[in-house]
DNA sequence: ACCTGAACACCGTTCAAGT
DNA sequence: ACCTGAACACCGTTCAAGT
């Protein structure tokens, strides 16, 4: 930053480029920090090799000599997110742990809307990704979980150890209230049950129709169902290994 | 089917194509379905509009006078695989006929591997799909749960209603047991809680290293402690209502 | 009026020619 | 040895020319 290799002459030569500086070294960090900016600020779809190799000032082809492919570049992207995921927090009962852990790694997937489609679309993980789930899985290990609970934990818990959930009903809200109220009029005749659950929605947030609902709300509401849920067979489990009763079970 | 409008003329002069019979006049219908089985044979990557359009023997803008552009198109097959869920049970207790619902789902979008990517990535529902939602919330409300509790169940299962989840770590297994060992052991010193996680599933399963978890077993798993978190809370709310004493629980 | 070939504006990626 | 322009093999979609 404050060390600009750049000569003067360089510089005089260059002054006239629109973009912004480039001269200072391309490597696989700066190509992945480009590449979340460039999608934060247009979307995913509109990332793309040349798109990039333009953003940073360079030929498409320069990118190759840092990502084999658009696939490696997407793996970088994803471990720039995964890495803003605050490290886990020590001592406390493991749902807090976990409810933490996820809560954070919800904030870093809303900070970059397009990650949870790219996490979803990737098939094997990074190394980044396996030591974010290393140390998620150590968690429920640490809280008392047997590996097999822990698993079926996981199950559960699915994307949402992400921090993000597939939307099932698109109820956002459209900009203009009144187109809003003709679409819900027309759909309730349509489809009474959705009509009649939306309108309880947005009674309750006592607005007009179509506010939508409170995602924030709706994502704790699930995850402490989940996590409630582990805890009661967390609790049965721990119960089944100290008394060798019945089919007790030892390590 | 039966009554095929075809002359025998134009049978014999098409005869030498390699390509299943054209000369039937295309529809959206014949288009979906075609769509759905090439995607099914090829995967989702490699269904174009050329592609389909070689497979139905016709010019690529043929198409384009029955859909209006390829989101259209994957729209309307994710109407063919919503179209494949079994209708409803009727009667039977509200976790029964849920379940029953989502595993039909599970089992429709089994059929078609590309669909939950497809599902995911849609934006605005098709009528299709706003029925099949209708119907589930449909369920919820005839169960006794409120407008506002089926609004809370919805987001609890996510996806999961439409049969599918978000795999979160990928412990399928390579073809190649002696290959996947060696990553097992090299995994175990990196991420040690991966590890045991992993071995404990596969001794479960009296498998050698790396058989992978039974995933229609952790689906049923984790469907069903949701479903009986939202029983609980099903039973909560339908004794706050009725009995104002304790949080006494009726039904 | 209907159909369709060619073209447009993009992709990701390869490769060989240029320095 | 390094860099990169041109090209390849695709896309989805437009449009005007042909019948």
């Amino acid at each position: 930053m404050t060390s600009d290799p750049r000569p003067t002459t360089v510089m005089l030569e260059t002054v006239e480029r629109t973009e912004q500086p480039r001269r200072e070294r391309l490597n696989r960090e700066r190509v992945f920090r480009a590449a979340v900016a460039l999608a934060d600020e247009v979307g995913i779809e509109g990332l793309s090799m040349r798109r990039l190799a333009d953003e940073l000032g360079v030929v498409p082809m320069a990118l190759y000599k840092h990502v084999d492919n658009k696939d490696e570049l997407l793996a970088g992207m994803v471990d720039v997110v995964i890495g803003e995921i605050d490290p886990p927090a020590s001592g406390a009962d493991w749902k807090i742990v976990v409810r933490g852990r996820i809560l954070s790694a919800r904030r870093s997937l809303q900070r970059h809307q397009w990650a949870s489609s790219v996490i979803e679309s990737r098939t094997d993980p990074t190394p980044t990704l396996l030591a974010y789930m290393d140390s998620t899985i150590g968690m429920f290990l640490a809280g008392g979980f047997s590996a097999d609970l822990t698993h079926h934990a996981l199950h559960t818990i699915g994307s949402r150890v992400y921090g993000f959930t597939q939307e099932v009903l698109n109820d956002s809200q459209s900009v203009d209230p009144a187109a809003q109220a003709l679409v819900v009029q027309r759909v309730a005749s349509v489809y009474p049950h959705i009509a009649e659950m939306v309108n309880a929605v947005d009674h309750d947030r006592g607005s007009v129709v179509g506010r939508g609902c409170d995602d924030q709300f709706e994502f704790e509401f699930a995850l402490d169902l989940l996590l409630d849920g582990l805890e009661r067979l967390r609790r049965k489990e721990a119960g089944s290994l100290a008394a060798p009763t019945a089919d007790g079970v030892r390590d």
